[in-house]
DNA sequence: ACGATATTTAAACGATCGTTTAATACTTAC
DNA sequence: GTAAGTATTAAACGATCGTTTAAATATCGT
């Protein structure tokens, strides 16, 4: 392989995240992914370590720029609105808009992203849980905080609630973005991004200005 | 063992729920299930076949029920609304109602049932997927068009979209009840299923009864 | 009570898993 | 150009996977 080709250790990121997006973590085998990036069985453990480490750097490497983007928008959001609360589609829009944008990336890569992060909020591994909710944390915080100030006359629970119901469509829409298009017998189409964030900002917008119910 | 004991089989289908719901899968072992279920390993292959008769027959014994009584409660509010429409609130207790009673059946394995539905939707497996699809698309035609009375005015695309939203919300709902309490940092209570289902039901008519946006 | 049937058991099967090894090829620096 | 360091390769490792076998045990009809 001469060095104009991308590097070994690229090619087995994108083939396993790929696969990780398609079949889960316990699902995908080294030798699919080393089979698909055209590379020799051990190249994943000379360059990675082992299999949960190249998991975490995947997810690692898809989740840290994203969130470190939804902080800066958040604070650039909250110095620009002054006193007031940041704009509710605003907010939204900070949410979602970093994780719809990786279907329209430069390259071919970005959907499996979005649908590996999708996955990855469901399904509990032991190893992954420390980090995730290292990388979470400080930017949920902060972003609890700042959404909490539009809803300040709902409780708490009626607040989480919306708020687990909203994180739960995002999700969904993550995972299942790929195949829109057959999920709904043609009507949508698949990794429709643009339209997903649209829909997705006027949808949960429209969840948190609802009154108070009980 | 004696005849007083509960099966090996229904012991059998009881500890690998459990597990699949925890851990998916590829990523639960049929020796990890024979060791929760007390019986010989050999057990699972002489009673239920080979693994995936064994996942199939799990999934069907809790969907196809549950798609039954969905059916029958849509008939029945059908025929009682006469010419009317269905009242949406009615929509989305028969939408998620058969699911969150899970949580609170007479034994302890509901919580599990529905916490592995929350999981089988996001992750697929080539094996499953004619039967989900076979299990689903009948109940979710009709429910379908009962839903679509409602919101005569949205386009197709965006009934479609806040559809796969409010789907998604039940979807991560069910998968992640058992564990509210971690997440919310206390404030709302495990497995809380009467709360989810009305903050659901409320959710979700919010969100068809919200009016046409562009 | 006894033979037939059904179930449980311990042991093993081949396949495939993640990982390691040791030899080979390549790149780079002096 | 040659030595040092890096990367790739084929092969093998022990472990564990799903599944099967054949013997032992339990259950049941008559």
């Amino acid at each position: 392989m001469s060095h104009l080709d991308k590097e070994t250790l690229d090619r087995i990121l994108i083939a396993a995240e790929s696969l990780f997006a398609e079949q889960g973590y316990d699902g995908t085998t080294l030798r699919q992914i080393t089979r698909r990036a055209n590379v020799n069985l051990a190249a994943v453990n000379y360059h990675h370590g082992d299999k949960e480490s190249l998991y975490l750097e995947i997810l690692r490497r898809r989740i840290q720029p994203i969130n470190e983007v939804r902080l800066a928008r958040l604070e650039e959001a909250e110095q620009q609105a002054g006193e007031a609360p940041v704009p509710l589609a605003t907010l939204m829009d900070i949410l979602a808009r970093p994780l719809f944008q990786l279907f329209g990336g430069p390259d071919e890569t970005g959907p499996h992203g979005a649908r590996l992060i999708g996955r990855v909020l469901v399904e509990p591994l032991s190893f992954t849980e420390p980090f995730l909710a290292a990388e979470f944390q400080p930017w949920l915080a902060r972003f609890g905080q700042a959404l909490r100030r539009h809803a300040p006359a709902l409780t708490p629970e009626d607040f989480l609630w919306r708020f687990s119901f909203v994180v739960g469509a995002l999700q969904h829409s993550l995972a299942t973005l790929h195949q829109m298009k057959a999920l709904t017998r043609g009507i949508c189409r698949d990794n429709d991004h643009v339209t997903a964030l649209h829909r997705f900002v006027l949808f949960a917008t429209g969840v948190f200005a609802a009154e108070t119910r009980v």
